[in-house]
DNA sequence: CGAGGGTTTGACTTGAGTCAATTCTGGTGG
DNA sequence: CCACCAGAATTGACTCAAGTCAAACCCTCG
């Protein structure tokens, strides 16, 4: 484990194991450091934005928001996760993107991406894993709106964002701190505040979670998982032409 | 228009101006044909599977299944579409994919694509503008799962498609042929197929939509795209790397 | 001319939303 | 150190969208 590195270098070298030349690229990429103040848009809809970051502490959420004024919270970014990395191939942003917490990144150029992949190429198949990952969590997401009833898509999202955290040295399997409200909680569950609040309710005292303090801890690990029949396989996949 | 060439290419077609060089490689791309039979699962989950198809012609699904017997549909691929192009870079298959009506596809080498890619650049953009078109669809999947209700849902689900069939020839404004069940709209859209139902009659009634007889024809074709929101902007991004 | 999917419909149940009030908490300024 | 405030979390009472169950109906194809 190279605690001493980026959550983002963290991250990919749970996938491939890092040379120390590789983790310099990686390091070189967080050179132009940006900070953004909690609540206020780092990209909206419609925005032409040329540049992608990646965080290196904080919390983002990106979302796309209704004309009904409902809003749909895609997906969170923690610490070691890429942004707008879609917004840099097309020309304009399809959601809007905001911190929820202050959040420390770097950004981006497609350049430095692109030459960091020509020095290390192996570099290239971490990242597009990471790319491949974030994509079979929003397919996740989708099963769980579509097909599970609001106290497994509670329980299966903790268990996501535990199994995420961990990942980059942010939580145990005892739990992790967590910044988000209620509010979000149910933009992303597709749930009403109301609602997230009972079910929070509910899990704590059947003794599995609990979410309170801005700390998730869980309480029952394996019913949690049994509840909603976590399979984090999807999340650490084996990776391409990495056999 | 295109109209003589496959589905595949007349859908890349409509994104960049394509050679006649570049016609004749995606043409290329297609000479290992293979047939489907409806309701034969083409790749189960954990399956190791190392080609990709497009579709040439019929319909198909990717869905994942829940323990509990419930069936998410992610997608749907008509001709022109991509199939399993996750599946090549990972090792395993992350969810099953079964054809709807007897298929027709060519089966993809990863290996054939990056020799066109080679020869003809703007074809590796042209296709990734392909696959995160298809991405911004799944991310619109889960914005309408999560926040719409049951009738827009549908609205939205039916103008997506027709907008995807009239991009490969298969659809107009005025409707489209359309081989699913109301089963298979209730796995999509999370909902159960009686309520499925009720909705297509609903829209029916107010003179919006009819689906019947296997013909989604559109009756008020503005009332609907009013009733859902729908902005087909996420359908035709104008490309990456291609101002 | 059956048989078996697929489609419809009605009657009833229920998970989740809405509205509205109350309590808790962390941060602020005096 | 304390009163105060705004945002967040809770809770109860009521409503409603969508699900479930069960029974017809109806194409279409062998």
């Amino acid at each position: 484990m190279n605690t001493h590195h980026t959550p983002f270098a963290r991250k990919l070298g749970a996938f491939v194991a890092l040379s120390d030349i590789e983790l310099a690229l990686l390091d070189q990429l967080h050179s132009r450091r940006r900070s953004f103040a909690a609540r206020r848009d780092m990209v909206h809809e419609g925005q032409v934005e040329r540049s992608a970051y990646i965080v290196a502490s904080g919390w983002v959420c990106s979302y796309k928001l209704l004309p009904s004024g409902a809003r749909q919270i895609v997906d969170f970014q923690i610490p070691g996760d890429f942004l707008g990395l879609r917004s840099v191939l097309f020309r304009t942003a399809d959601h809007n993107i905001e911190p929820i917490t202050r959040v420390q990144a770097s950004e981006v150029q497609a350049r430095d991406l692109l030459d960091a992949f020509n020095t290390a190429p192996r570099l290239a198949a971490a990242v597009l894993w990471a790319a491949s990952r974030d994509e079979a969590m929003v397919v996740e997401h989708l099963v769980d709106l579509g097909r599970r009833d609001a106290k497994q898509r509670m329980a299966h999202f903790l268990l996501e964002l535990g199994a995420r955290l961990k990942l980059v040295g942010l939580g145990t399997n005892e739990g992790y701190a967590c910044p988000l409200t209620q509010y979000l909680l149910a933009d992303a569950l597709g749930l009403s505040a109301v609602h997230v609040n009972r079910v929070l309710r509910d899990l704590r005292e059947e003794g599995l979670v609990s979410f309170q303090q801005g700390k998730v801890i869980f309480e029952n690990f394996a019913g949690l998982v049994a509840l909603c029949d976590f399979d984090r396989t999807y999340l650490d996949h084996e990776g391409p032409l990495m056999r």
